[in-house]
Formats: structure tokens, C-alpha cells, sequence
DNA sequence: TCCCTTGCCGAAACCGGTTTCGGAACCGAC
DNA sequence: GTCGGTTCCGAAACCGGTTTCGGCAAGGGA
């Protein structure tokens, strides 16, 4: 390639300012520079405060992996997706990656994404990701009862922040939001709001919220005075579909709910389509309280009062948990626990009916197509 | 610290197998391994040979931040999400980037995703991630009629890939499907079928696949032989709640269309509520086609005849187009365009009624609460 | 036989940082 | 005035790769 063509297609190319040019603009050594900026206690005070003008000054940005080669630590959170993952967290995504990566760049880190086909595909990302240094550590969603992914960071020493509690807490750091809180809190309000029989139409058995929401409706149930019946509950709803089928199932029977918990949004949406079929108001015949804040439940008739999780902010807080968690801070130290908002929106009303009566009511509608 | 304790928490901790490590087992130096394995054409192939069988053998894997660090590059592709924007691509996001993701570890890369908040932040996003040379390259998702984000890359000599085409192709790479094709080919379908009135719901002005799918709406008309009527086309349309309104427009006309081609499922969907809202039957006192292929489609009644488009292979193929770009193909040589799918499911069949008739039909039940 | 290529690889510099080690300068104490 | 202890910084090695440069040996032509 001739030299010439090089030259002439390339600007002048202003080259990066490096530690040198720092260390020689001051009169002092790359290793004194080097230390100051990493806050090195042998470092004199009023030199410290002049490295770091003259690096503002400058323009110094040290490159993170030219760091790396001797610090072993890129400045990057690895997240891995699981596409083959029930689709209800893709709404999500964009929010959630929004708020990772904007807790990152306050610090100077930057977001590492890897998409796996299965679980144990997330598995054999997760150590390539570890083997190449891509990632200093991971932010985990969708925490499982048990975790697969939690056994494999740890043997590989690799810090790590769970969005979601888990059974054993060993080493772990965590993020999350009181499902449980919020379930029993939606209880207690449809009870408060005069209704007898509720039910609780929760989500799928492999994660652990949903053993905790499970909880939070018993706890509910229980705050309320209502007796825990195992026929007003359905789990595995993840789907509009799923929340269609479980609302016309709760409504067929004899003492039918008049209002209803449901653990995620998503299914909530399929009682507006059940309420349809079945020719009933929602938020007038049936009462609804759900869990998550999607968008599309603001857009119904009557809009679907819920708990509204704020998954930019946990994105960020887990991104800066696992950035203190890197730096070294102990895990028993990085653990939070945040209420869910409520949003009282109109799908949850005083019953106009009471269990029998709506039976009688679904009875008589059933008769005449 | 003591040592001791330092000792003991850690492993023996294997570790990792060097470029020294490889070049000792040979009897060769760093320098010959390295050039082997980056194809230099002053190795003999007999030595190449080994030192690739045998750097198999001892799992060695170059740490790509120490290769950046006289390379310049990373092994990562750049990717911006904007979190202000319309949120019609969100179901779409896990799928792309799974997409990227997977195309990029086929080649040993890894995928660095950062958020925005407005197209101006975009830019400063993708300065600072060059600056810090977090990128080798970046994909970038839906192309503006004019776009700042490419005039920038230019400037700053970066290699990018386009997801969709642009106006001034200079130095542009791009993936992108034929939308215009798709449309055009539904408004012939629409009229195989035996429509006369044909309406068009499009997207926002500033995208410019917005402007191509239009031109193929007009295509199409011209193919079946039927006038352009400016009255049966609305713009702008990129939600559910849109489209509802646009469809209740259009067939508030005098001579209402019998069959609505949409640019995007997603405001196909609210065409269902506005028939709803009017007591028509979808597909049979409405046909209508649209374009992306969004999941939701599939689960209405009757299901969306739509144009499917295979995001997660889009990412892929987005992926080893950038991946080529950095590595130095020209732009010209990675401009790929495929088709979209055609999904028939229900949503357009032969008019029951002229438009004449439905419009009649509509006054009816409008005058009747 | 001599010289000039050519093919192939080693030695060493280099990339941009970090970290270890040692020593100069300054301090107060005896 | 000498001595031991701090404080603070420079020199140099180091991290794991890449790239430049030069040289040895084999091969070919005269």
C-alpha cells in the first residue's frame, strides 16, 4: 500500500493523549501519574490535585484496556438473555438495558450483551465471557428457585448481583422489588373495597417470585380475615392467553371470585378478553389488581390497576450494585429490597355483585347465546 | 492484607494459557505464534500448522483487550438503543440483538450495548464509546431519512451498518427488507381478491423505510390497475390507539375502503377495535394486510395476514456485515436486501361488500346506538 | 564458486497502562 | 550531628499481545 495513499486518506489523526503525555506535560513520572489517578495513598495530596487538572485538562481518558492487560478488570457488566425465555420480560428490555448501561457510563463502564439459546447455553456463554475477560461481573434477571447460574459464578469467582432474591443468599448481592408486599397489599385492598372471595392467578413455579407473591396473597387472605381456598388459585399464567383461560375458569365455578390478583400484567390482559366473552364489565362485575406496569395496561377500558414496577431504576441499581460489588464491597452489603408503586387505575371497584349473585348472573348469560 | 488469607481464598488459580505459553511449548518465539495465527504470509504453512494445532491443544485464547492494545480494536460491535423513542421496536429488541449477539460470537466478538435518551445523546454516546474504543463498529437501527449518526461515524472514520437504506449511500453498508415490495405485493393481493378501495396506513415521516413503503403502496396501485386516491392514506400511524383512529377515519369516508394494507402490525391492531367499535367482522367486512410479523398478530381473531420479517436474522446478518466492514471490505460490497414473509392468516379475503354497500351497512348501525 | 534473492523466523521494540522496589529528602529525637 | 522513620516520587519491570527489523540459510542464476 503506498505510503502517500495512507497519509492522504487518514486526517492528521490528533493522537490520543496517553499517561506520557500527562507524566511529561507535569514533570513527573507515568507511575506517578498512574498512582495518583487510582487514588494510591504514597501520593502527595497537592500532587494528586495537579495530575488530575492537568488530566482534565488534557483530555486523559485512560483506555480501559490497556488497564486491563495488567489489572485484569475491563470496566464492563456482562448480561446474557435468554431468548428462548418466556417472552414477557421483552417489553422490558429496552428499560431495563437502559438503566444497566446508564449506571454504568456514570462510572466509565460500558454494558456487555450475549444472547443464549437455553439455560445451558447461558451457562457456557457465561464462562466464555469469563474466560475472554469480556465482563467483570453479571447482572442476573429472572432469578430461578435454583439458580444454575449462581453455582457456576461462584466456582468461577466471578462477582455477580441477582435481580430477585434466592433461597440460599451465600455470596449473593441482590436487587428487587416486594412482590410479595404488593400481592398482599392487592388483597387487602379488594377486600377493604368489600370483596369476599378473591382470587390469585399467579405466574410460573421455576422462579422464585413466584413463590413469594404466593406468600404475599396467603399473607393477604390472612391480614383480611378471608379463609385461604386452593380452588381460587391458578398458577403457571404467563401469557394473555393463560389469563384468558384462568379467568373463565375461576368464574365457572359455583362460588365464583369477584375480584382478582393477578401476579403479572401480561395475564391480567386476558380477563379484559374472558370479561368479554362473558359479557361482564371489568372494574364493575369483576375486579382486577395486577403487577408489573405494563404500558398496554394503560390502554384498556377501564385501564388495569396495578403494582408499576420501575425497571429503568432497578437496571440502574443493579448496575451500580454490581460495579460496588466488583470493586470489592461485600454482598451482605449490597441487597435491596424496593416497593412496588401502585397505580389505582379503575379495574378494581366495590363488587356490584356478591359470589352468588355473579354466578347466577354467568348462569343466566351461558343459557341464552 | 495477608498474604496468607490472600492465598487461601484464592484458587491455585490455573492460570490462563499465554501466547508465551504456546510459543515455549514449540520452541518458537511469541513473535512466529503470533503472526501464525494472524495469517502473516512470512510463515511457513508447515509452521502455522502446528502452532494452530497446537494452541488448540493448550486451549489458548488471545485476550482481545491485550490484542486491542497495539491493534486498536476491540472485537465488539456498537449498538445504540434510544429509549425515547416510539417504542414499537421493544418486542423486537431481544430477538435483534440475539441476532447480533450470535453472529458476533461466531467470530469471537462480543456486543456492546448502550442506551440513549434523544437522538442528540445518541451522538455523544457513540463519540465516547470510539474515544474509549469500545467499539470496533456499530450496527445502527432504523435509518432516518437524514441521519446524524452517520455523518458522524464518517467523520470519525468508523466502520457502521445500516438496518435499512438511506438516502446518500456514500460510504454506507446496509441490511434491509424490500418493505415497498411487501406492500406493493398486498395492495395486488388485495385487489386479486377483488377489492376496488384500498386503503394505506403508514408509519412516521422520518424513517425512511416510511417513505419506500409508500412508494410501494403506489406501485401496487398501478400494477392492479387502480387510481391513487390521496384520501385513503394516513401517515404517522406506529400504535394500536393510531391505528384504531385512522381505520375509524378511512371508513367514515364517503366511500370507505374494503381492504387497509398497514405498514406495521402494530397499529393493525387497533384496526380490530375500531371493527369492534363498529361491529364489523375483520377479514370479512374489513380485510386487512400489514407488515413486521409482531407476535400479538397471530393470537387475534381472525389472526393478522401480515408480511413477517425474521429480526433475529437481521441481527445476524447485520452482525457479519459490520464484522466485514471493520476488518475492511468496502461498504459497496455489504448492501444486502431480502424479502419479507408472507404470512396469509385469515385477515383478508374477497369484500362482501362494495364499498357502496359497507359504507351504506355503516350508516345504518351508526344511526341505531 | 560467488552473489543476490527469497523464505522463514528470532530479537527486540512497542502499545498504554499498572505495580514493585528502592532511594532521596525531610522530619524529629537523642 | 547522627540516626531511624516517614513521606513521596522515580526507575524499571511487567501485563499479553503485535509489529518492525534484521539475519540466517536455502535456492537460483551467472
Amino acid at each position: 500500500m503506498h505510503p502517500v495513499m495512507e497519509e492522504s486518506a487518514r486526517q492528521p489523526a490528533a493522537r490520543r493523549v496517553t499517561i506520557a503525555d500527562v507524566s511529561d506535560a507535569l514533570g513527573l513520572t507515568k507511575s506517578t501519574v498512574s498512582r495518583a489517578m487510582n487514588g494510591y495513598p504514597d501520593i502527595a495530596e497537592s500532587t494528586r490535585a495537579r495530575v488530575m487538572r492537568m488530566a482534565d485538562k488534557m483530555g486523559y481518558r485512560p483506555l480501559s484496556h490497556a488497564q486491563a492487560i495488567r489489572t485484569g478488570r475491563v470496566r464492563s457488566i456482562g448480561f446474557v438473555i435468554e431468548t428462548a425465555e418466556h417472552d414477557a420480560h421483552r417489553p422490558f428490555l429496552a428499560e431495563f438495558l437502559a438503566g444497566i448501561s446508564s449506571a454504568a457510563s456514570l462510572e466509565g463502564w460500558t454494558l456487555t450483551v450475549a444472547a443464549a439459546s437455553s439455560p445451558g447455553n447461558t451457562l457456557q456463554i457465561i464462562e466464555r465471557l469469563c474466560a475472554d475477560r469480556k465482563a467483570d461481573g453479571f447482572i442476573l434477571p429472572r432469578t430461578l428457585r435454583t439458580d444454575d447460574r449462581i453455582a457456576t459464578l461462584r466456582r468461577l469467582q466471578v462477582p455477580f448481583v441477582m435481580f430477585g432474591r434466592t433461597g440460599d443468599p451465600t455470596d449473593c448481592a441482590w436487587y428487587d422489588i416486594a412482590g410479595e408486599d404488593a400481592m398482599q397489599s392487592a388483597v387487602q385492598k379488594l377486600a377493604a373495597l368489600g370483596h369476599r372471595r378473591i382470587a390469585f392467578v399467579n405466574g410460573g413455579k421455576q422462579y422464585n417470585y413466584t413463590h413469594l407473591r404466593h406468600e404475599g396473597y396467603v399473607a393477604g387472605l390472612q391480614a383480611a380475615g378471608l379463609t385461604f381456598d386452593p380452588a381460587l388459585v391458578r398458577e403457571n399464567c404467563m401469557s394473555p392467553e393463560d389469563g384468558r383461560r384462568a379467568t373463565r375458569d375461576l368464574l365457572a365455578l359455583d362460588q365464583p371470585p369477584t375480584g382478582i390478583v393477578f401476579a403479572m400484567d401480561r395475564a391480567a390482559l386476558g380477563l379484559y378478553d374472558a370479561a368479554r366473552d362473558l359479557d361482564l364489565q371489568v372494574g364493575q362485575d369483576i375486579s382486577v389488581i395486577a403487577y408489573d406496569g405494563i404500558i398496554e395496561g394503560a390502554t384498556m377500558t377501564p385501564p388495569l390497576t396495578t403494582f408499576s414496577v420501575n425497571i429503568r431504576r432497578a437496571g440502574e441499581r443493579l448496575g451500580t450494585l454490581l460495579i460496588r460489588r466488583v470493586r470489592g464491597s461485600a454482598p451482605e452489603s449490597l441487597r435491596r429490597v424496593e416497593q412496588a408503586t401502585f397505580l389505582d387505575r379503575g379495574s378494581a371497584t366495590a363488587p356490584a355483585r356478591s359470589s352468588e349473585e355473579l354466578a347466577n348472573l354467568l348462569r343466566s348469560t351461558a343459557a341464552k347465546p
